[in-house]
DNA sequence: TTGCCCATGTAATTTGTTACATGATTTA
DNA sequence: TAAATCATGTAACAAATTACATGGGCAA
């Protein structure tokens, strides 16, 4: 404990919270460990934070009293270490989780919508096939979420983690969906359609006044 | 080709793609303007850069000679300022668009969902109601996504961020159907299940070797 | 004995935000 | 004439990544 906290409304980064997240399971372990499971957890709908990035946040808990450390080989700087919670951060770590005004939208960052938004620089077959690719990688990450999951239900510890990852998995499946709609409205406006892209397409160059696309 | 690009390989951060991509569409246009109609569609499935780095970008596009702009008042410093995107940026766009590699897995981050993965920390009826306050959000953004969507489809030219929103209200739609599906497992989990939250709670300490979660 | 996984960290850099400063034009 | 909106920018900072440095243990 590093005494000298004044505040009690800590004002921390996601990726903290993130982390003393992964602290609050049963167990101790080390920043290593919690990028991993990181990576088939938590990355499946908020994100996995970089391994120099954790160790980072873990000094910082750490700082705040709200993880403590225990070194392996007694002496050494640079032994392995590993975290447990304290109770002062699993109750600032459940302040901050019931907080409904910290959690904000949900943010997404699709870039291959951005792609088909800027559908008019690509040929249509291009557009498709990006379409399906994302399916592809789609499909993938269902079964890697799907494997996940049937790695935590089998422990009782990790009901709510489980719940979280069949809503992944649920995601995933509702993105497939999407993408399949939007196969077909590509479909549908391709070839009949305002027909974009490179090659001949006579007047069209309309600079000016036009108004402000929504 | 506005000479002097040495490398035919532009590394450039999403935003200034969104920002390029924003003046794709025909028309000049303000940094201000650009702030605007970014708010009102990139950001249902993109996001919208803060207009400070929207500026930042213009002229780093301006620099790489992907765009070009004229102050209005002619001799006047800091004058308003309409950008047009030049040939070879158009051209660096549509390469860009076009990379199937470059177009990342999305990027969620779901803050109601870490703390249903956190839910261990919350009481039951407090996780419901963030759930419920969720809904209500993506109703409201839902509502937004089709007040767009009804005027972007006025325009032939903006046949492509038309379908592009209408992906983004399906998707809404969808959020709103994983809500529904995550409050019933909640309320099958919830009363019977392994029963988390502050009160109340025999042993559950076990410390020690315990597994890692998935 | 080579290469992979475990394990921890530092340094440099990029990306993006918020807060601030400034002033013109339009609307009530 | 006061307030809102239009319009552009600077400065300070925060958040997060990549690249780099280091070294032990284990398996092919």
């Amino acid at each position: 404990m590093t005494s000298s906290q004044t505040s009690n409304k800590q004002e921390l980064p996601p990726t903290a919270w993130a982390v003393l997240g992964l602290l609050s399971f049963p167990g101790e372990r080390t920043g290593y460990e919690l990028k991993k499971w990181a990576d088939s957890s938590l990355r499946f709908f908020y994100w996995s934070p970089a391994i120099s990035q954790i160790y980072a946040e873990l000094r910082r808990l750490e700082e705040l009293g709200y993880a403590a450390s225990a070194r392996s080989g007694p002496e050494e700087v640079r032994a392995k270490r590993r975290y447990a919670i304290t109770d002062a951060g699993r109750a600032a770590l459940a302040g901050w989780a019931s907080d409904t005004a910290e959690a904000g939208p949900p943010v997404l960052k699709h870039g291959l919508l951005l792609r088909v938004w800027l559908g008019h620089l690509s040929e249509p077959e291009r557009l498709r096939a990006m379409v399906e690719e994302h399916m592809d990688r789609t499909l993938a990450e269902l079964a890697a979420v799907r494997e996940a999951m049937a790695h935590a239900a089998e422990v009782p510890e990790w009901a709510f983690p489980t719940l979280a990852l069949r809503w992944s998995e649920r995601q995933h499946l509702a993105e497939l969906e999407l993408a399949e709609a939007l196969l077909a409205d590509l479909a549908q406006a391709g070839p009949a359609g305002p027909a974009a892209g490179a090659p001949a397409d006579p007047g069209r160059q309309a600079d000016g006044d036009s108004p402000t696309p929504g």
